[in-house]
DNA sequence: TAGAATCAATTTATCGATTTACCAATAATT
DNA sequence: AATTATTGGTAAATCGATAAATTGATTCTA
């Protein structure tokens, strides 16, 4: 015997009231109605006690909105991102909205499609790290008045609230620390990628070089999500350029993913390589030696962008003027680039 | 200029039929409903001209039906569940389902709010790691006939699908194992926690070493999102045990914040304590040396859940019978565990 | 005292789909 | 000849809510 759902109808029945008076005194417009006291008392008591809850899917059907707010991230097992969907998602509970999360693979079709499947459950707004792709899928977003944030990466070409870091710089200023320190044959391990964040990157470590003179070693491995068709490329590279004394590594998967193969390699940190990869992670924080790495404000990144988001959803002027923020990145010291804890490994 | 998205009633007038005869043709019932072929045509050509996509919202309100899976896990930064959520995500996306998650928290609470908000939006079924007190909560929805699998852990007392591992077996085995390499003075360092999984995790333990005539030293620490937190209780219980020659760790999470502990109290792995933890991690794996891990395996895991899932949704009979799963976990010999990894490391 | 305003709700339209019930014309069966 | 099926669709009801328009009784205003 299933019990039926109590819809608005039956409620309005079983008080012998009209379904539209419930539903007033339901959305706290009562007094704006001027509804008898008596009678809002009677049918929030009656409403409490039967349980009643409306329908949110008529609901949004009618009001277009929904209190919920969409979430695409790349991948939702990688740290980073699990991290800061974790955090948007209490800020955004708290401010009573739901999150629905979803991972894009950095696939523009996927990308698309879910973007498409928000849009007509009727999320409120929107919150991505878009891959290559979806430019006119964002624009058209925006053409219609709905809020967006990116992070992570961003477009360019379109006028776009966003959150990054300041990837350039934090390589360029860890290439920088290398050189410092001695290092001349300086890699960099990185993701095939043509998004904004991933070519900053690249950028800040190409400037670094240039301006110290010094010659470039890329490696740009295809991404996947079985790490054992990441590994393979990197060992090549490193069995091919044995005489590398320093490798930055673009993320924090490639970094995991490059530590397995330096140690299956037999190849000591720091004393024949010293080691910084981008993004912190708990392996770099306790493998021996640690590794230094660029840290990503993860929560600032989280509180900004869903502060932009709430304050676009809050604001019913739908205001033009569209946010963009970059924060800095993190440069954490630790062994694996230090001269002197070459020292302290050999003693 | 918003362009306006066209609805059935747009298509249909624009072509001069009715609504309901581009709705049987978009839903393949055309034949059924006996509409000729050169009409059947016309429609998906036009449609498919101006890029109509039928609002999922009001077909989910009209059919009840919305090809969305609800999945709730307990933490969505926990890389075990972060990476079940993966793998069920895109099985379910290959079938033609989409995946919102969120995390529990395990508060029941929070838990039976998003049940709720997934019961409304119109979920076509739901994937839970249930926190302690929502029993009621998953009872109701099964006594709805809606389609529901537990995964991780499971409540005895209600008759629902479930998929699990061999808790108790796994540490009842790796205690075993510690025992016969020769250590006596084995701590259990674990969640507070009264989730079946956790109190089988603590049950195999007990009962290893009431078999082996040696005192259980256990430690139940509060969880909490922030690792700090966690640590403390950690380093006290390891400051007043000095003399214990093992620990298993409960949880990945336990485990990794477990190493940082002692590798800030200078404790040497495996020569003053052998380390096994519950639960796979990179951490794990690259560590130095290595630490021992019982490793669930996560794919079957995701593939059992989302597989039973998917076949409650196919059968469009109810099928009554309730399918529970308890998978075998893997318990990898790594050095941390290891009498002669102790005498490598000295020499 | 006619007309306007207030009161306290109610009736009806609407969101955008699906589903049920029905129709009129012709063909087939009893 | 009367009944039933088939054909190719359509009109209206429905899902469960909100929003706009309306009502009938009373009270205020000019």
């Amino acid at each position: 015997m299933i019990k039926k759902k109590l819809s608005i109808v039956d409620i309005a029945n079983k008080l012998n009231i009209s379904k539209t008076t419930v539903s007033f005194i339901l959305n706290g417009r009562a007094r704006e109605k001027r509804i008898s006291e008596e009678l809002v008392e009677r049918v929030l008591k009656f409403v409490k006690e039967v349980g009643y809850k409306p329908n949110s899917l008529a609901k949004s059907l009618r009001t277009g909105k929904s209190h919920i707010i969409g979430l695409m991230v790349e991948n939702i097992a990688d740290p980073f991102f699990a991290n800061i969907a974790r955090y948007i998602e209490d800020r955004a509970y708290k401010n009573g909205y739901r999150i629905i999360y979803c991972s894009t693979d950095n696939d523009a079709d996927k990308t698309r499609d879910l973007i498409a499947m928000f849009r007509d459950r009727h999320v409120d707004g929107y919150i991505i790290a878009p891959p290559v792709g979806v430019e006119e899928d964002i624009a058209e977003l925006l053409k219609d008045d709905l809020p967006v944030v990116l992070f992570d990466r961003y477009f360019p070409g379109i006028d776009c609230s966003y959150v990054v870091t300041d990837n350039l710089d934090s390589t360029y200023t860890a290439t920088e620390y290398l050189v410092e320190q001695g290092y001349k044959k300086i890699a960099f391990i990185t993701l095939e990628s043509h998004q904004t964040q991933m070519q900053a990157r690249l950028d800040g470590y190409k400037k670094a070089l240039e301006q110290n003179n010094l010659n470039p070693y890329i490696k740009e491995v295809a991404f996947n999500q079985d790490v054992k068709y990441m590994s393979e490329p990197i060992a090549d590279f490193l069995k091919n350029n044995k005489d590398l004394d320093a490798i930055i590594f673009g993320t924090n998967r490639i970094g995991t993913c490059g530590l397995k193969v330096i140690q299956n390699l037999d190849i000591r940190i720091p004393d024949d390589v010293a080691i910084i990869s981008f993004d912190d992670h708990d392996v770099f924080e306790l493998y021996s030696p640690s590794i230094t790495a660029i840290a990503q404000p993860v929560e600032e990144i989280a509180a900004n962008t869903i502060n932009i988001l709430l304050s676009k959803l809050d604001s019913s002027t739908s205001n033009i003027d569209q946010k963009k923020v970059t924060l800095q990145n993190d440069l954490i010291y630790r062994g694996s680039s230090q001269v002197n804890a070459k020292l302290s490994a050999v003693k």
